[in-house]
RNA sequence: GGGCGAGUGGCUCAGCCGGUUAGAGCGCACGGUUCACAUCCGUGAGGUCACAGGUUCGAAUCCUGUCUCGCCCACCA
């Protein structure tokens, strides 16, 4: 397979490459595991996007996460999973699907139910395999094989299990009780699916006349209510009171005579009443208000429901009947001032809800539902993640799972919607009685009669998503795949959904499998645009991944996706991260190309005493960084493991040991060069290996360069760290340092690029070390001659100085040391030095550091302050010569 | 009303289970077209780590409080 080095274009084109190696990985099967008993296998489940639309960066950012993880683990050995779906996305897709029905001046009426869903499945198929589509561009390793999606057959038949099963076990039960209602979408919508937005709304002060008992001049003829919606006045059946409030305690038991409808309703005390809030008298309705209800329950009130499911007015609402809910509400507000039943109008600032969907305000509202019963659900999902069975990354979001979980109230799974799991239930219409069953029942087990008919409505998406990690392997039925991958080994997702979708799984996957169905919930932030706002469609700022990719190549936009940050934290994503993550990616490239350009690596190790200093330092920091990378990996830290990758192949690999690579090569010696090559290639394997999961691209296009590669970089084995040389490490260091002061100065005295300068260099005890490694310092410094002794006298005049680490270098430049400049700098120098030693002598004579200070700290103040008094004194002596 | 997160060079962010001189990318300044790469190379400037207390031999890092921004939760008629 291997290419030349010939046909190695100058920059890395993503585009000429991408599409045909992601063949090559669906060719190869390397998606998809190897099932083999001895091996503890990796699984992941896709957070299967709905089928909405087309997939946005935020799905990018999970894929780059994810493939991540898939394509690490592979590497290891591990058979590996990444199961692929997508979701239907009940209420959103019905929405998205109705608003292009909208533009054909269609309702979902206008087709029937039958017709509409056939819309609906059409807009599945298009949105589905876009989705697709934009997986594999963004070059997701997942196992096509197993894709999924919530309404596949074997996933339906999951749902109608679940759900027969737990209303069996009672946890599924039907009731009359308020809801969260959308009026537009015409469903109930649970807690979760209702936005709450602050809103400046009016409080008008409502007279409602009360009945009189005696004809005495001093009561009051009638008592204010405060109310934000007067509409519901409506179905009122009673006033409230809080039974320590002085003022209406000779109210209680009175009655009013409710306005328009001329009901005659209680006045009732009740401590959920609040004295200090309008008049501390409020309007008790019931039907259409959450705490209305808790009091008319404790009160035994009558529940009228005054509305249609289309927000209008009901026959109960008398004169209103048939206007909408705010028309009647403006109608009202006018008649009750000129009545004279509007006391006043103030300014109110609550917080009003809306669908999450459309964003319609929602309409609590009493209606009949199926409810899961969920605190026999909650408990042992809390304990699951207390007693560390599943643990969250990061950890604070347990936190925010168990206040939730603690609170959690029965979820309406029930919805009116056309597109979904139909609810498997069923009603005779001779006896009314309840069949929930799993198969289409045809006679009714109590009456056996024959006429049946279906629950219309369908349940909750979440219901099904919830059963995703174990339905999509085969779950109710006992699978090999099911067995061997499940549970799952991490869940990656956004912490916008943990409790629509993480707690809902764990809850589900615990009830029905017996096991938790992940072992780690790793949680990335969300992805804002340049300005931190939150991408949406209806901000306009969601851009196509596809047209990044396009631009940027997908290597680049998942490693600038999963690096600049930490997990849970949101994320924003500019154009120059992009740049940046792109011209990585053509480093590597460059790298490769050049590595490549120096023939081929010895096919032999090398004897480690062949080894330059050089090539021990490079293999040493390779060893460091593969250790790094892997420990990283394993801590859920993608984001740092990235950086030092880039450290190392662009800092280290780049800067410094290719361009030694390049003296050692010009080198006359056979054994320097082939070992040079040697390390070269051995380094850059271990490089394209480490970075795979993070630009799976690039790397596999420079693996098919590499001589007698026949596996793709994909199957290749994680790199196992070798050792690390300390020795080589700072000896390497001080050269580096070396070389870095001296082009320092040159670049401040302007000395020409080209122009070779001589060096006198006083080694001290690091003689052998510069010896050794002169010529890399010539070279790289551009110096000649390079004089080194371990002493130097007499020492050059005039001269530049410079004093790096224990090494001082005098370059002799004729004609442009200026003595005065020179003290100068030897004097600002000291000055700086003798600043650090204050520092540590401070330290070291604060009582207690020696006492209580680790040891090897201590050792390392003083050993820091000797090496500083020795260059002090050599600066010193320095000045001296100079005066 | 409760909770969470953030505040570090011009910008975007690391670091934060305490320990040299607080890092990176971008931007900026200066200098570079020879043999991998101008999607590049070399050099440099730039930070009272939001503020105030405290703990400690030692604090960007731990504790308390304050301010600013963002987010989540909550049945504010």
């Amino acid at each position: 397979m291997a290419e030349t080095i010939s046909t190695m274009p100058k920059a890395f084109d993503h585009r000429l490459v991408e599409q045909k190696i992601y063949e090559r990985w669906l060719q190869s099967g390397a998606f998809t595991p190897t099932i083999d008993s001895n091996k503890k296998p990796f699984t992941i489940v896709i957070p299967p996007p709905n089928v909405t639309g087309e997939l946005h960066y935020g799905h990018a950012m999970f894929v780059a996460f994810q493939d991540l993880m898939a394509r690490w683990h592979r590497m290891t050995g591990q058979p590996t999973l990444w199961l692929p779906g997508t979701d239907h996305a009940g209420i959103a897709t019905q929405n998205v699907v109705e608003a292009a029905l909208a533009k054909e001046g269609l309702t979902r009426f206008d087709l029937g139910r039958e017709k509409f869903v056939a819309r609906v499945w059409e807009w599945k198929e298009k949105y589905g395999n876009l989705i697709n589509l934009q997986l594999q561009r963004l070059g997701a390793s997942v196992d096509w094989t197993r894709e999924r999606f919530t309404l596949d057959e074997q996933l339906s038949s999951a749902v109608r299990v679940a759900f027969v099963t737990l209303f069996e076990k009672g946890l599924i039960y039907q009731g009359n009780y308020i809801v969260n209602w959308c009026p537009r979408c015409t469903t109930v919508l649970s807690d979760l699916e209702v936005d709450h937005e602050e809103t400046t709304g009016k409080l008008w002060y409502v007279r409602y006349p009360l009945i009189p008992v005696d004809q005495s001049k001093t009561e009051p003829d009638y008592v204010i209510v405060a109310t934000t919606r007067p509409e519901t006045m409506l179905g009122d059946t009673a006033v409230a009171v809080n039974p320590g409030d002085e003022r209406y305690l000779g109210l209680i038991g009175r009655r009013v005579s409710l306005p328009f409808i001329g009901r005659v309703i209680p006045i009732i005390a009740d401590n959920a009443v609040d004295p200090d809030f309008g008049t501390g008298a409020v309007k008790v309705t019931p039907a259409h208000d959450p705490n209305d209800y808790e009091i008319g329950r404790r009160h035994n009130l009558p529940e009228i429901n005054v509305m249609n499911l289309n927000g209008t007015i009901n026959e109960e609402g008398g004169p209103f009947a048939g206007m909408d809910r705010y028309a009647a509400r403006r109608t009202m507000i006018d008649q009750l001032d000129q009545n004279g039943l509007l006391e006043r109008v103030e300014d109110h600032v609550h917080s009003v809800g809306h669908c999450s969907r459309c964003g319609t305000t929602v309409e609590p509202m009493i209606s009949k539902q199926w409810f899961v019963k969920i605190e026999p659900l909650a408990r042992p999902a809390i304990e699951a993640v207390r007693n560390g069975q599943i643990r969250f990354v990061p950890e604070r979001f347990a936190r925010i799972y168990f206040n939730w979980m603690e609170n959690i109230r029965d979820w309406p799974i029930s919805r009116q919607l056309w597109w979904g799991h139909r609810i498997p239930v069923w009603y005779c219409d001779a006896c009314n009685e309840i069949i929930a069953s799993v198969e289409t029942p045809t006679t009714c087990p109590k009456c056996q009669g024959s006429t049946l008919h279906q629950d219309p409505d369908v349940l909750d998406t979440w219901f099904s998503s919830g059963l995703w990690p174990f339905s999509t392997l085969g779950w109710p039925k006992d699978t090999e795949d099911l067995r061997y991958f499940y549970p799952t080994s991490v869940m990656e997702t956004g912490y916008d959904i943990i409790f629509f979708w993480v707690a809902r799984m764990i809850m589900f996957g615990l009830e029905f499998t017996g096991k938790p169905p992940f072992d780690v919930v790793y949680l990335h932030g969300l992805l804002r645009d340049e300005k931190g706002e939150k991408m949406s469609k209806s901000k306009g700022n969601v851009r196509n991944p596809l047209d990044m990719i396009e631009k940027y190549g997908a290597d680049a936009l998942r490693y600038a996706l999963v690096t600049g940050s930490t997990p849970g934290n949101d994320v924003k994503l500019s154009e120059e991260k992009l740049e940046g993550a792109r011209n990585f990616a053509n480093k590597l490239w460059n790298a490769a190309r050049y590595v490549l350009t120096t023939g081929e690596s010895p096919s032999s190790a090398p004897n480690g005493a062949d080894l330059s200093t050089a090539d021990r330092w490079i293999l040493s920091r390779s060893s460091r960084t593969t250790a790094d990378v892997t420990r990283l990996f394993e801590e859920f830290e993608f984001s740092e493991a990235g950086r030092i990758l880039y450290e190392f192949v662009w800092n280290e690999f780049c800067d410094w040991y290719i361009e030694i690579a390049k003296i050692q090569l010009r080198l006359d010696d056979e054994a320097r060069q082939a070992t040079t090559r040697w390390v070269l290639f051995n380094v850059l394997e271990d490089a394209l290996k480490l970075l795979q999961p993070f630009m799976p691209y690039v790397t596999q296009a420079i693996w098919d360069f590499l001589p007698n590669r026949r596996d793709l970089l994909i199957v290749a084995s994680w790199p196992t760290p070798g050792p690390v040389d300390d020795a080589a490490e700072n000896e390497l260091a001080l050269v580096v340092e070396l070389i870095r002061a001296i082009r320092n100065v040159r670049a401040e005295f302007k000395v020409d690029v080209a122009r070779r300068i001589p060096a006198v260099v006083a080694a001290g005890n690091h003689q052998a070390t510069l010896d050794r490694e002169r010529t890399i310092i010539e070279s790289l410094a551009r110096v000649n001659p390079f004089d080194v002794s371990p002493e130097v006298s007499p020492r050059p005049q005039p001269a530049l100085h410079l004093l790096v680490g224990g090494v001082e270098v005098y370059l002799p430049l004729a004609g442009m040391v200026d003595l005065e400049a020179e003290r100068e700098r030897a004097s600002t120098e000291i000055t700086r030095l003798q600043a650090q030693i204050t520092g540590i002598e401070q330290r070291l004579s604060q009582p207690g550091f020696i006492a209580k200070a680790p040891p090897a700290i201590v050792d390392r103040e003083r050993e820091r302050r000797e090496s500083l008094l020795e260059q002090v004194t050599k600066l010193q002596e320095r000045l001296a010569a100079l005066a």
